[in-house]
DNA sequence: CTGTTAGCGCTTTCAA
DNA sequence: TTGAAAGCGCTAACAG
């Protein structure tokens, strides 16, 4: 009965004639431009409804020069992290107009920069940058192109914004609660070396050891790759070392995951034996056997924070982003020591 | 030094006068859609490199009359079942020259459809539909304007392919598996009753009983929404009913966690005093404690070849899909009953 | 091998 | 209020 659809799609042109009067007129009436009589708007109406006319974005964005669309830079699409980040930025977009292109860097800077490259070239109006290897500057040089937010780093132009949360901050957190709880011998599992979050937080656990007179023990710390498996592998060469220890400090959730299939596969109890704390408060956190202690990142606030300074950005206001604090979960992972 | 994107972006019009030739020749050359003369090739090849030009995609879009995009539905972003899916997507369409807008149904057959329309409207050449709950007349209907490959549904059309896993025999592997451990009273907590992949494993339960002269108890049967969070809830149901049962199989992974939560609050213990069985094998299914026995589906697997599919149905061919059989994976969360 | 010439489908002056 | 006309930046016949 309808379905002109299948042959050529109807354009703007067949609606005009159609209705009688110009492209201009239905364009006008499509857009709001413009005051139309109201017998040629019913005429234009009536038939983009009987031609089921849906005007053709492509030409529009051509015309008009902006895409409508934002590109998403994550490391690992899969990644539980980057998930409710990304929930986040869906959340923020809604009702916007916007839609959202997401390609993956995975966590590699010269792929990341191809993938920004790609979006510009599509021609995307705005960029969110979610962490990510490559240099504040090249950064700051893609954002004279199309405006950019970026979590993660502290930068700052006209048309980029970066924000990051406070590691050092969120990690002294964490192991304050450990020592708090009369734990004395504190392992950490870090991430790998060149990491920026894992040097900070590394940070902030040695300030924590220091703010109660404790040593730090390089010994006590096992590098990780930020996944579970390298967090159990982790734990394991920790055990080799024969380092005695009450508790551990696990550079994210995921790593604590891990951490915590070593101990169970190891017959050590958590908390009993050992204390056990993440950090991101991923959300299948509170789901584990017992639910992880962790210093809750605010992951889909991140991601709507970051939408919403996009927006402003591309329509030339002025920004300025606050983010929630981190915030200790304290849940059943965590005890006293002895 | 150099920017001069920061003004008005160069266009293929500024190489080819830069070059001294004409737009056509820059455009051969972009596309090599025919042989240019060496040293053109060369003027042309610095001036585009000296004034950093990008061609404009949505240029290209426009006449080509494609976008070089496809569409994504998922119900919800952040689900981890979802995200493995993505990431099969991800690299099927890696080094294709497609990208993907990704947009969200959150089950909700309006939304869904809305989305679509949406995907229809910025001309996706093609549209990838990860279950959901449109009707498959209405999917059969979108595929007129665009192909699409749908998960979860049964359809096949010249330019529609759906495909689905078999949820009944899937069921009937983990119910297998527990009867075969000696376990006679086996719980099931279900997912929503309007859910066809809950009625389809809830067949495949009662198959597996049936197999093995085992009587059906609706009482043992619990209703969970799939995720952590209802499973602990039905759980938490079932046990006020006073049932006996010394296994549950539950419908998916996210639901088994927070099932698995619900008794170790109670203390019971896993799997020693109960064993449980989920469905997916998400990844962090082998990082629970203990690691959870569950039925594999191949989400990856699901994502990649439904890319190649639908890239198939976007340049004509014709298409057969066959997708890796589900599997049981036992790992630590069953064992013999007594 | 290369340039000229029309558009892709829409928006937007500019005049009327 | 409305229409004619001129493109947005690129590609693809069609000549030469």
């Amino acid at each position: 009965m309808e379905e002109n659809q299948i042959n050529r799609p109807v354009t703007l042109l067949d609606v005009a004639r159609e209705a009688g009067v110009s492209p201009s007129t239905v364009s006008r009436i499509l857009n709001g431009t413009a005051k139309v009589s109201q017998d040629k708007r019913k005429a234009v109406e009536t038939a983009i409804a009987e031609m089921h006319f849906e005007p053709n974005q492509l030409a529009q964005n051509l015309k008009k020069g902006c895409s409508m669309t934002i590109g998403i830079v994550v490391q690992d699409i899969s990644s539980p992290f980057f998930a409710e980040t990304l929930r986040g930025i869906d959340d923020g977009l809604k009702g916007s107009g916007y839609a959202s292109v997401i390609v993956s860097g995975h966590w590699n800077a010269q792929e990341e920069s191809d993938r920004v490259k790609l979006l510009l070239a599509r021609k995307v109006d705005g960029i969110i940058l979610l962490s990510g290897r490559i240099e504040d500057s090249a950064v700051l040089h893609f954002a004279r192109q199309r405006p950019i937010v970026a979590t993660g780093r502290s930068i700052r132009s006209d048309t980029a914004i970066g924000f990051k949360l406070d590691n050092e901050y969120g990690a002294l957190l964490a192991v304050r609660h450990l020592i708090d709880l009369g734990h004395r011998r504190i392992a950490f599992v870090a991430g790998p070396a060149d990491n920026a979050d894992s040097c900070e937080r590394l940070a902030g656990y040695k300030r924590a050891l220091l703010e109660a007179n404790l040593e730090f023990d390089p010994q006590l710390v096992v590098e990780s790759d930020l996944q579970e498996a390298s967090g159990l592998l982790a734990m394991n060469r920790l055990f080799e070392t024969k380092q005695q220890f009450s508790a551990v400090f696990a550079i994210n959730d995921q790593t604590a995951f891990g951490v915590r299939l070593s101990l169970y596969r190891k017959g050590i109890r958590v908390p009993d034996d050992i204390s056990l704390i993440g950090f991101d408060d991923l959300p299948s956190s509170s789901y584990t056997t017992p639910p992880l202690t962790t210093i809750r990142q605010p992951l889909y606030d991140t991601g709507l924070i970051a939408t919403t300074a996009l927006l402003g950005l591309i329509s030339g206001k002025k920004i300025d982003v606050t983010l929630p604090a981190l915030e200790l979960m304290v849940r059943e992972t965590t005890r006293l020591f002895r």
